[in-house]
DNA sequence: GTATGTTTCAAACACTTGTTTGAATTTGCT
DNA sequence: AGCAAATTCAAACAAGTGTTTGAAACATAC
Protein backbone atom coordinates (compact mmCIF):
# COMPACT_ATOMS: atom_id res chain seq x y z
CA UNK A 1 0.00 0.00 0.00
CA UNK A 2 1.36 3.26 -0.90
CA UNK A 3 1.10 6.14 1.60
CA UNK A 4 -0.14 9.50 0.44
CA UNK A 5 3.29 11.04 0.81
CA UNK A 6 4.71 8.41 -1.75
CA UNK A 7 1.57 9.14 -4.08
CA UNK A 8 2.04 12.63 -3.78
CA UNK A 9 5.52 12.55 -4.69
CA UNK A 10 4.88 10.01 -7.19
CA UNK A 11 2.32 12.44 -9.18
CA UNK A 12 3.79 15.64 -8.70
CA UNK A 13 7.31 14.51 -10.23
CA UNK A 14 5.32 13.21 -13.56
CA UNK A 15 3.33 16.16 -13.51
CA UNK A 16 6.44 19.00 -12.78
CA UNK A 17 8.46 17.37 -15.56
CA UNK A 18 5.59 17.46 -17.90
CA UNK A 19 4.17 20.86 -17.20
CA UNK A 20 6.56 22.82 -15.08
CA UNK A 21 6.27 23.61 -11.71
CA UNK A 22 4.32 26.91 -11.73
CA UNK A 23 2.32 25.47 -14.31
CA UNK A 24 1.35 22.61 -12.15
CA UNK A 25 -1.06 23.46 -8.98
CA UNK A 26 -1.74 21.47 -5.88
CA UNK A 27 -4.95 20.95 -7.25
CA UNK A 28 -3.91 19.46 -10.65
CA UNK A 29 -1.34 16.99 -8.40
CA UNK A 30 -4.03 15.99 -5.35
CA UNK A 31 -7.24 15.44 -7.91
CA UNK A 32 -4.58 12.53 -9.26
CA UNK A 33 -2.88 11.34 -6.78
CA UNK A 34 -6.75 11.19 -5.08
CA UNK A 35 -5.55 12.36 -2.05
CA UNK A 36 -6.89 15.47 -0.29
CA UNK A 37 -5.34 19.03 -1.58
CA UNK A 38 -4.04 20.12 2.18
CA UNK A 39 -2.77 16.85 2.58
CA UNK A 40 0.13 18.35 0.46
CA UNK A 41 0.61 20.74 2.72
CA UNK A 42 0.45 18.80 6.21
CA UNK A 43 2.92 16.27 4.77
CA UNK A 44 5.20 18.59 2.95
CA UNK A 45 4.82 22.32 4.41
CA UNK A 46 4.60 23.94 0.99
CA UNK A 47 4.41 24.09 -2.58
CA UNK A 48 8.04 24.97 -2.16
CA UNK A 49 9.05 22.16 -0.10
CA UNK A 50 7.38 19.99 -2.26
CA UNK A 51 9.61 20.56 -5.34
CA UNK A 52 12.66 20.16 -3.11
CA UNK A 53 11.60 16.73 -2.00
CA UNK A 54 10.65 15.94 -5.19
CA UNK A 55 13.78 16.86 -6.70
CA UNK A 56 15.79 15.39 -3.84
CA UNK A 57 14.35 12.02 -4.48
CA UNK A 58 15.16 11.42 -7.86
CA UNK A 59 18.66 13.00 -8.06
CA UNK A 60 19.33 10.32 -5.02
CA UNK A 61 18.60 7.56 -7.19
CA UNK A 62 20.45 9.01 -9.53
CA UNK A 63 23.71 10.09 -7.50
CA UNK A 64 24.05 6.95 -6.06
CA UNK A 65 24.17 5.00 -8.94
CA UNK A 66 26.68 7.54 -10.64
CA UNK A 67 28.98 7.01 -7.21
CA UNK A 68 28.87 3.41 -7.84
CA UNK A 69 29.99 3.54 -11.21
CA UNK A 70 32.73 6.02 -10.18
CA UNK A 71 33.83 3.61 -7.84
CA UNK A 72 34.55 0.79 -10.56
CA UNK A 73 36.61 3.70 -11.96
CA UNK A 74 38.80 4.09 -9.58
CA UNK A 75 39.48 0.47 -8.50
CA UNK A 76 40.76 0.46 -12.25
CA UNK A 77 44.22 0.89 -12.75
CA UNK A 78 44.07 1.05 -16.36
CA UNK A 79 44.60 4.29 -17.42
CA UNK A 80 41.47 6.20 -17.53
CA UNK A 81 40.30 7.76 -21.19
CA UNK A 82 37.84 10.95 -21.51
CA UNK A 83 35.10 8.26 -22.87
CA UNK A 84 35.67 6.21 -19.78
CA UNK A 85 34.68 9.32 -17.48
CA UNK A 86 31.73 10.05 -19.37
CA UNK A 87 30.55 6.61 -19.76
CA UNK A 88 29.81 6.36 -16.28
CA UNK A 89 26.60 8.82 -16.94
CA UNK A 90 24.80 6.34 -19.53
CA UNK A 91 23.95 3.53 -16.23
CA UNK A 92 22.86 5.62 -14.26
CA UNK A 93 20.30 7.40 -16.29
CA UNK A 94 19.25 4.67 -18.54
CA UNK A 95 17.86 2.48 -15.27
CA UNK A 96 15.81 5.54 -14.51
CA UNK A 97 13.51 3.96 -16.87
CA UNK A 98 13.27 0.37 -13.99
CA UNK A 99 11.64 3.45 -11.92
CA UNK A 100 8.53 4.12 -14.16
CA UNK A 101 7.75 4.40 -17.28
CA UNK A 102 10.30 6.77 -19.12
CA UNK A 103 11.87 7.57 -15.98
CA UNK A 104 15.29 8.90 -17.50
CA UNK A 105 13.14 10.91 -19.59
CA UNK A 106 11.24 12.37 -16.19
CA UNK A 107 14.31 12.75 -14.60
CA UNK A 108 16.05 15.00 -17.82
CA UNK A 109 12.90 17.26 -17.82
CA UNK A 110 12.69 17.56 -14.31
CA UNK A 111 16.50 18.31 -14.53
CA UNK A 112 16.22 21.18 -17.25
CA UNK A 113 13.16 22.82 -15.22
CA UNK A 114 15.03 23.37 -11.93
CA UNK A 115 17.80 24.34 -14.27
CA UNK A 116 15.97 26.97 -16.13
CA UNK A 117 14.59 28.39 -12.41
CA UNK A 118 17.97 30.67 -12.64
CA UNK A 119 17.20 33.03 -9.95
CA UNK A 120 14.84 30.64 -8.04
CA UNK A 121 15.55 28.70 -4.84
CA UNK A 122 15.86 25.12 -7.02
CA UNK A 123 18.85 26.19 -8.33
CA UNK A 124 20.50 26.82 -4.76
CA UNK A 125 19.40 23.99 -3.53
CA UNK A 126 20.67 21.70 -5.85
CA UNK A 127 23.73 23.15 -5.69
CA UNK A 128 24.73 22.66 -1.73
CA UNK A 129 23.04 19.50 -2.10
CA UNK A 130 25.47 17.67 -5.39
CA UNK A 131 27.92 19.80 -5.47
CA UNK A 132 30.41 17.11 -3.60
CA UNK A 133 29.44 14.47 -6.67
CA UNK A 134 29.86 17.30 -9.01
CA UNK A 135 33.61 17.65 -7.62
CA UNK A 136 34.44 14.03 -7.78
CA UNK A 137 33.57 13.75 -11.29
CA UNK A 138 35.24 16.79 -12.58
CA UNK A 139 38.54 15.10 -10.46
CA UNK A 140 38.04 12.05 -12.21
CA UNK A 141 37.61 13.76 -15.54
CA UNK A 142 40.58 15.63 -14.50
CA UNK A 143 43.04 12.88 -14.50
CA UNK A 144 42.05 12.01 -17.79
CA UNK A 145 43.43 15.70 -19.10
CA UNK A 146 46.14 16.25 -16.58
CA UNK A 147 47.12 19.48 -19.03
CA UNK A 148 43.88 21.23 -19.49
CA UNK A 149 43.78 24.36 -17.10
CA UNK A 150 41.00 24.19 -14.19
CA UNK A 151 39.13 26.74 -16.15
CA UNK A 152 39.07 25.34 -19.40
CA UNK A 153 37.97 22.31 -17.51
CA UNK A 154 35.26 23.82 -15.44
CA UNK A 155 34.03 25.67 -18.97
CA UNK A 156 33.86 22.28 -20.93
CA UNK A 157 32.32 20.93 -18.10
CA UNK A 158 29.49 23.04 -18.03
CA UNK A 159 29.46 22.64 -21.48
CA UNK A 160 28.81 19.27 -21.92
CA UNK A 161 26.43 19.64 -19.24
CA UNK A 162 24.16 22.20 -21.11
CA UNK A 163 24.36 19.38 -23.65
CA UNK A 164 23.30 16.69 -21.77
CA UNK A 165 20.13 18.21 -19.71
CA UNK A 166 18.90 20.19 -23.08
CA UNK A 167 19.34 17.38 -25.29
CA UNK A 168 17.52 14.97 -22.78
CA UNK A 169 15.10 17.08 -21.64
CA UNK A 170 14.06 17.93 -24.69
CA UNK A 171 14.12 14.55 -25.92
CA UNK A 172 10.32 14.16 -26.54
CA UNK A 173 10.81 16.45 -29.31
CA UNK A 174 13.65 15.61 -30.87
CA UNK A 175 12.37 12.26 -31.14
CA UNK A 176 9.71 13.41 -32.68
CA UNK A 177 11.39 15.56 -35.49
CA UNK A 178 13.85 12.33 -35.99
CA UNK A 179 11.01 10.01 -36.13
CA UNK A 180 9.36 11.68 -39.25
CA UNK A 181 12.42 13.21 -40.82
CA UNK A 182 14.47 9.83 -40.63
CA UNK A 183 11.82 7.25 -39.79
CA UNK A 184 14.09 6.50 -37.04
CA UNK A 185 13.06 5.89 -33.59
CA UNK A 186 15.37 6.34 -30.64
CA UNK A 187 15.54 5.87 -27.26
CA UNK A 188 16.96 7.81 -24.70
CA UNK A 189 19.86 5.27 -24.38
CA UNK A 190 21.06 5.96 -28.16
CA UNK A 191 20.82 9.57 -27.97
CA UNK A 192 23.21 9.66 -24.81
CA UNK A 193 25.38 6.51 -26.55
CA UNK A 194 25.73 9.05 -29.28
CA UNK A 195 26.09 12.23 -27.55
CA UNK A 196 29.06 10.35 -25.06
CA UNK A 197 31.80 9.69 -27.88
CA UNK A 198 30.69 13.24 -28.95
CA UNK A 199 31.48 14.50 -26.13
CA UNK A 200 34.75 12.78 -25.78
CA UNK A 201 36.05 14.12 -28.43
CA UNK A 202 35.48 17.74 -27.59
CA UNK A 203 36.98 16.93 -23.97
CA UNK A 204 40.00 15.47 -26.09
CA UNK A 205 40.36 18.50 -27.95
CA UNK A 206 43.90 19.93 -27.64
CA UNK A 207 43.72 23.96 -27.43
CA UNK A 208 46.88 24.55 -27.54
CA UNK A 209 47.78 22.85 -30.90
CA UNK A 210 46.54 24.79 -33.81
CA UNK A 211 43.03 23.77 -34.78
CA UNK A 212 42.96 21.40 -37.72
CA UNK A 213 45.71 18.65 -36.60
CA UNK A 214 42.80 16.77 -35.43
CA UNK A 215 40.56 17.01 -38.49
CA UNK A 216 39.20 13.89 -39.49
CA UNK A 217 37.52 15.35 -42.51
CA UNK A 218 38.65 15.79 -46.25
CA UNK A 219 41.06 13.91 -48.00
CA UNK A 220 40.88 10.20 -46.07
CA UNK A 221 38.72 8.85 -48.35
CA UNK A 222 37.21 6.28 -45.42
CA UNK A 223 33.94 4.17 -46.01
CA UNK A 224 30.84 4.44 -44.17
CA UNK A 225 29.76 2.22 -41.43
CA UNK A 226 26.61 2.39 -39.97
CA UNK A 227 26.44 5.37 -37.71
CA UNK A 228 25.05 4.08 -34.35
CA UNK A 229 27.57 0.93 -34.22
CA UNK A 230 27.87 -0.61 -30.18
CA UNK B 1 9.47 59.31 -27.77
CA UNK B 2 8.48 55.35 -27.38
CA UNK B 3 5.68 54.23 -27.90
CA UNK B 4 3.21 52.11 -25.31
CA UNK B 5 4.07 49.43 -27.66
CA UNK B 6 7.68 49.44 -27.63
CA UNK B 7 7.67 50.25 -23.95
CA UNK B 8 5.17 47.37 -23.11
CA UNK B 9 7.84 45.31 -25.31
CA UNK B 10 10.83 46.00 -23.78
CA UNK B 11 9.72 45.23 -20.47
CA UNK B 12 8.74 42.54 -20.94
CA UNK B 13 11.13 41.03 -22.77
CA UNK B 14 13.14 41.67 -19.75
CA UNK B 15 11.19 40.35 -16.75
CA UNK B 16 10.08 37.30 -18.97
CA UNK B 17 14.31 37.07 -19.50
CA UNK B 18 14.56 37.02 -15.38
CA UNK B 19 11.90 35.62 -14.40
CA UNK B 20 10.52 33.34 -16.80
CA UNK B 21 6.64 33.63 -18.68
CA UNK B 22 4.41 32.57 -16.68
CA UNK B 23 6.00 33.94 -13.35
CA UNK B 24 5.86 37.48 -14.99
CA UNK B 25 2.42 38.97 -14.78
CA UNK B 26 0.91 41.81 -16.85
CA UNK B 27 0.62 43.32 -13.57
CA UNK B 28 4.67 43.60 -13.41
CA UNK B 29 5.07 44.78 -16.53
CA UNK B 30 2.66 47.29 -16.94
CA UNK B 31 3.94 49.21 -13.79
CA UNK B 32 7.33 49.05 -14.60
CA UNK B 33 6.63 50.29 -17.61
CA UNK B 34 4.37 52.56 -16.70
CA UNK B 35 1.49 51.61 -18.91
CA UNK B 36 -1.75 50.74 -18.22
CA UNK B 37 -2.99 47.50 -17.12
CA UNK B 38 -5.66 47.16 -20.21
CA UNK B 39 -2.97 48.20 -22.73
CA UNK B 40 -1.45 44.64 -22.81
CA UNK B 41 -4.89 43.26 -23.94
CA UNK B 42 -5.32 46.36 -26.49
CA UNK B 43 -2.62 46.31 -27.97
CA UNK B 44 -1.44 42.42 -28.21
CA UNK B 45 -4.74 40.81 -27.77
CA UNK B 46 -3.33 38.85 -24.76
CA UNK B 47 -0.94 37.77 -23.02
CA UNK B 48 -0.06 34.71 -25.03
CA UNK B 49 0.69 36.63 -28.12
CA UNK B 50 2.55 39.46 -26.48
CA UNK B 51 5.35 36.54 -25.37
CA UNK B 52 5.03 35.70 -29.01
CA UNK B 53 5.87 38.95 -29.92
CA UNK B 54 8.60 39.43 -27.53
CA UNK B 55 10.39 36.41 -28.70
CA UNK B 56 9.54 37.45 -32.56
CA UNK B 57 11.29 40.72 -32.04
CA UNK B 58 14.40 39.41 -30.52
CA UNK B 59 14.29 36.69 -32.89
CA UNK B 60 14.45 38.57 -35.87
CA UNK B 61 17.17 40.77 -34.69
CA UNK B 62 19.71 37.53 -34.55
CA UNK B 63 18.21 35.98 -37.35
CA UNK B 64 18.75 38.78 -39.83
CA UNK B 65 22.86 39.55 -38.45
CA UNK B 66 23.23 35.46 -39.07
CA UNK B 67 21.95 35.55 -42.26
CA UNK B 68 24.16 38.09 -42.98
CA UNK B 69 27.00 36.42 -41.59
CA UNK B 70 26.01 33.22 -43.56
CA UNK B 71 26.61 35.44 -46.87
CA UNK B 72 29.52 36.31 -46.35
CA UNK B 73 30.78 32.12 -46.12
CA UNK B 74 28.47 31.78 -49.01
CA UNK B 75 30.55 34.31 -50.67
CA UNK B 76 34.00 33.34 -49.81
CA UNK B 77 35.41 30.06 -51.95
CA UNK B 78 38.04 29.12 -49.65
CA UNK B 79 36.35 25.45 -48.40
CA UNK B 80 34.83 25.87 -45.37
CA UNK B 81 36.32 24.03 -41.97
CA UNK B 82 33.37 23.11 -39.27
CA UNK B 83 34.82 25.75 -37.22
CA UNK B 84 34.17 28.84 -39.47
CA UNK B 85 30.51 28.00 -39.70
CA UNK B 86 29.92 27.71 -36.27
CA UNK B 87 32.15 31.17 -36.30
CA UNK B 88 28.76 32.53 -37.75
CA UNK B 89 26.95 33.08 -34.52
CA UNK B 90 29.45 35.14 -32.82
CA UNK B 91 28.78 38.36 -34.39
CA UNK B 92 24.60 37.67 -34.33
CA UNK B 93 25.18 36.97 -30.47
CA UNK B 94 27.59 39.46 -29.22
CA UNK B 95 25.65 42.53 -31.11
CA UNK B 96 22.71 41.85 -29.37
CA UNK B 97 24.89 44.06 -26.65
CA UNK B 98 24.68 47.03 -28.65
CA UNK B 99 20.70 46.78 -28.34
CA UNK B 100 20.40 47.28 -24.44
CA UNK B 101 22.68 46.13 -21.47
CA UNK B 102 23.71 42.40 -21.67
CA UNK B 103 21.58 42.13 -24.39
CA UNK B 104 22.87 39.00 -25.28
CA UNK B 105 22.57 37.64 -22.00
CA UNK B 106 18.46 38.33 -21.75
CA UNK B 107 18.97 37.10 -25.72
CA UNK B 108 19.74 33.58 -24.46
CA UNK B 109 17.75 33.40 -21.12
CA UNK B 110 14.46 33.95 -23.28
CA UNK B 111 15.67 31.25 -25.36
CA UNK B 112 16.14 28.60 -22.65
CA UNK B 113 13.38 30.23 -21.21
CA UNK B 114 11.22 29.17 -24.69
CA UNK B 115 13.15 25.70 -24.83
CA UNK B 116 11.81 25.18 -21.80
CA UNK B 117 8.53 25.34 -22.60
CA UNK B 118 8.32 21.73 -23.74
CA UNK B 119 4.73 21.35 -24.61
CA UNK B 120 3.81 25.12 -24.66
CA UNK B 121 2.92 27.15 -27.89
CA UNK B 122 6.39 29.15 -28.15
CA UNK B 123 8.34 25.64 -29.24
CA UNK B 124 5.32 25.37 -32.15
CA UNK B 125 6.05 29.08 -32.73
CA UNK B 126 9.26 29.07 -33.34
CA UNK B 127 9.41 25.75 -35.45
CA UNK B 128 7.53 27.31 -37.37
CA UNK B 129 8.53 30.69 -38.15
CA UNK B 130 12.70 30.31 -37.89
CA UNK B 131 12.83 26.58 -40.01
CA UNK B 132 14.42 27.93 -43.07
CA UNK B 133 17.33 29.72 -41.27
CA UNK B 134 18.12 26.19 -38.93
CA UNK B 135 18.17 24.40 -42.24
CA UNK B 136 20.64 26.81 -44.18
CA UNK B 137 22.78 26.90 -41.16
CA UNK B 138 21.88 23.03 -41.27
CA UNK B 139 23.36 23.03 -44.79
CA UNK B 140 26.50 24.78 -44.31
CA UNK B 141 27.44 22.50 -41.59
CA UNK B 142 27.23 19.54 -43.99
CA UNK B 143 28.76 21.09 -46.59
CA UNK B 144 32.19 20.41 -44.22
CA UNK B 145 31.45 17.20 -43.00
CA UNK B 146 29.93 15.96 -46.34
CA UNK B 147 30.58 12.57 -45.33
CA UNK B 148 28.60 12.70 -42.00
CA UNK B 149 25.17 11.28 -42.09
CA UNK B 150 21.88 13.29 -42.20
CA UNK B 151 20.74 11.69 -38.53
CA UNK B 152 24.21 12.01 -37.09
CA UNK B 153 24.31 15.73 -38.35
CA UNK B 154 21.21 16.16 -36.92
CA UNK B 155 21.71 15.02 -33.24
CA UNK B 156 25.08 17.16 -33.48
CA UNK B 157 23.49 19.78 -34.33
CA UNK B 158 21.11 19.46 -31.24
CA UNK B 159 23.64 18.77 -29.29
CA UNK B 160 25.63 21.90 -29.99
CA UNK B 161 22.21 23.90 -29.69
CA UNK B 162 22.06 22.41 -26.20
CA UNK B 163 25.57 23.68 -25.55
CA UNK B 164 24.75 27.08 -26.13
CA UNK B 165 21.21 27.91 -24.93
CA UNK B 166 22.26 26.13 -22.08
CA UNK B 167 25.52 27.52 -21.20
CA UNK B 168 24.63 31.18 -21.76
CA UNK B 169 20.96 31.00 -20.68
CA UNK B 170 22.77 30.41 -17.42
CA UNK B 171 25.67 32.42 -18.06
CA UNK B 172 24.93 34.55 -14.73
CA UNK B 173 25.29 31.70 -12.47
CA UNK B 174 28.40 30.59 -14.03
CA UNK B 175 30.26 33.73 -14.01
CA UNK B 176 29.76 33.82 -10.59
CA UNK B 177 31.18 30.51 -9.83
CA UNK B 178 33.86 31.64 -12.19
CA UNK B 179 34.34 34.53 -10.48
CA UNK B 180 34.51 32.89 -6.99
CA UNK B 181 36.51 29.47 -7.50
CA UNK B 182 39.06 31.55 -10.63
CA UNK B 183 38.93 35.46 -9.75
CA UNK B 184 38.23 35.48 -13.45
CA UNK B 185 35.16 37.53 -14.81
CA UNK B 186 33.98 36.51 -17.60
CA UNK B 187 32.03 38.03 -20.58
CA UNK B 188 29.41 36.24 -23.01
CA UNK B 189 31.75 36.73 -25.96
CA UNK B 190 34.48 35.30 -24.18
CA UNK B 191 32.33 31.99 -22.97
CA UNK B 192 31.34 32.11 -26.86
CA UNK B 193 34.67 32.05 -27.93
CA UNK B 194 35.63 29.25 -25.79
CA UNK B 195 32.57 27.23 -26.80
CA UNK B 196 32.63 27.08 -30.49
CA UNK B 197 36.39 25.97 -30.89
CA UNK B 198 35.29 23.11 -28.41
CA UNK B 199 31.97 22.49 -30.64
CA UNK B 200 33.98 22.18 -33.28
CA UNK B 201 35.90 19.41 -32.09
CA UNK B 202 33.36 17.71 -31.26
CA UNK B 203 31.97 18.10 -34.90
CA UNK B 204 34.84 17.26 -36.78
CA UNK B 205 34.90 13.83 -34.61
CA UNK B 206 34.91 10.94 -37.27
CA UNK B 207 32.63 8.25 -35.20
CA UNK B 208 33.80 5.76 -38.09
CA UNK B 209 37.04 5.47 -36.79
CA UNK B 210 38.07 3.74 -33.89
CA UNK B 211 38.00 6.20 -31.02
CA UNK B 212 41.19 7.42 -29.96
CA UNK B 213 42.86 8.77 -33.11
CA UNK B 214 41.96 12.02 -32.74
CA UNK B 215 43.15 11.88 -29.04
CA UNK B 216 45.19 14.89 -28.53
CA UNK B 217 46.73 13.34 -25.78
CA UNK B 218 49.49 10.16 -25.20
CA UNK B 219 49.04 6.76 -26.92
CA UNK B 220 46.43 4.78 -29.45
CA UNK B 221 46.12 1.71 -26.93
CA UNK B 222 44.12 2.56 -24.92
CA UNK B 223 42.17 -0.24 -23.06
CA UNK B 224 38.15 -0.01 -22.46
CA UNK B 225 36.60 -0.09 -19.68
CA UNK B 226 33.18 -2.12 -19.75
CA UNK B 227 31.57 0.67 -17.96
CA UNK B 228 27.98 1.18 -19.84
CA UNK B 229 28.02 -1.70 -21.83
CA UNK B 230 24.57 -3.77 -21.57
C1' DG C 1 -15.55 74.07 -34.32
C1' DT C 2 -17.38 69.47 -34.66
C1' DA C 3 -17.06 64.83 -35.76
C1' DT C 4 -14.31 60.45 -36.05
C1' DG C 5 -11.25 57.11 -34.87
C1' DT C 6 -7.55 55.83 -31.65
C1' DT C 7 -5.66 55.27 -27.32
C1' DT C 8 -5.76 55.45 -22.20
C1' DC C 9 -7.77 54.71 -17.83
C1' DA C 10 -10.02 52.98 -13.35
C1' DA C 11 -12.93 49.59 -12.07
C1' DA C 12 -14.86 45.38 -12.08
C1' DC C 13 -15.17 40.49 -13.56
C1' DA C 14 -14.70 35.60 -13.19
C1' DC C 15 -11.41 32.47 -11.94
C1' DT C 16 -7.31 30.14 -10.00
C1' DT C 17 -3.70 30.09 -6.79
C1' DG C 18 -1.40 28.28 -2.11
C1' DT C 19 -2.60 28.02 2.50
C1' DT C 20 -5.30 27.59 6.89
C1' DT C 21 -8.90 25.95 9.85
C1' DG C 22 -11.46 23.01 12.83
C1' DA C 23 -14.06 19.17 12.88
C1' DA C 24 -14.31 14.21 11.49
C1' DT C 25 -11.99 10.03 10.95
C1' DT C 26 -8.50 6.62 11.23
C1' DT C 27 -4.55 4.60 13.45
C1' DG C 28 -1.47 2.88 17.10
C1' DC C 29 -0.97 1.58 21.74
C1' DT C 30 -1.96 -0.09 26.48
C1' DA D 1 -12.05 -1.57 25.36
C1' DG D 2 -10.67 3.32 25.43
C1' DC D 3 -7.51 7.06 25.02
C1' DA D 4 -4.31 9.94 22.30
C1' DA D 5 -1.90 11.01 18.44
C1' DA D 6 -1.78 11.13 13.50
C1' DT D 7 -4.16 11.77 9.41
C1' DT D 8 -7.97 13.04 6.33
C1' DC D 9 -11.56 16.00 4.89
C1' DA D 10 -14.76 19.87 3.23
C1' DA D 11 -14.87 24.50 3.46
C1' DA D 12 -13.28 28.87 3.56
C1' DC D 13 -9.61 32.41 3.13
C1' DA D 14 -6.84 36.16 1.22
C1' DA D 15 -4.32 37.25 -2.62
C1' DG D 16 -3.24 37.19 -7.32
C1' DT D 17 -4.31 36.05 -12.23
C1' DG D 18 -5.73 37.48 -17.31
C1' DT D 19 -9.37 39.74 -19.42
C1' DT D 20 -13.40 42.86 -20.30
C1' DT D 21 -15.97 47.07 -19.97
C1' DG D 22 -17.50 51.68 -20.80
C1' DA D 23 -16.39 56.10 -20.02
C1' DA D 24 -12.69 59.58 -20.48
C1' DA D 25 -8.87 61.71 -23.00
C1' DC D 26 -6.46 62.39 -27.04
C1' DA D 27 -5.41 62.83 -31.89
C1' DT D 28 -6.51 63.74 -36.60
C1' DA D 29 -9.26 65.29 -40.34
C1' DC D 30 -12.83 68.12 -42.46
Amino acid sequence: MTSTKEKILNVAEELFADHGFSETSLRMITAKAEVNLASVNYHFGSKKTLIQAVFDRFMLRFTNDLSLEMDRLDEADSELQVIDVLSTLIKPITQLDNLRPDGAGVFMNLLGRAYAETQGHIRRFAMEHYASILKRFTQLLHTTSPNLQPTEMFWRLHFMLGSFIFTLAGHEALQEISESDFDQKVSIEEIIKRLVPFMSAAFSFDSNKPYGTTQASDDVGHKKLSAGEH
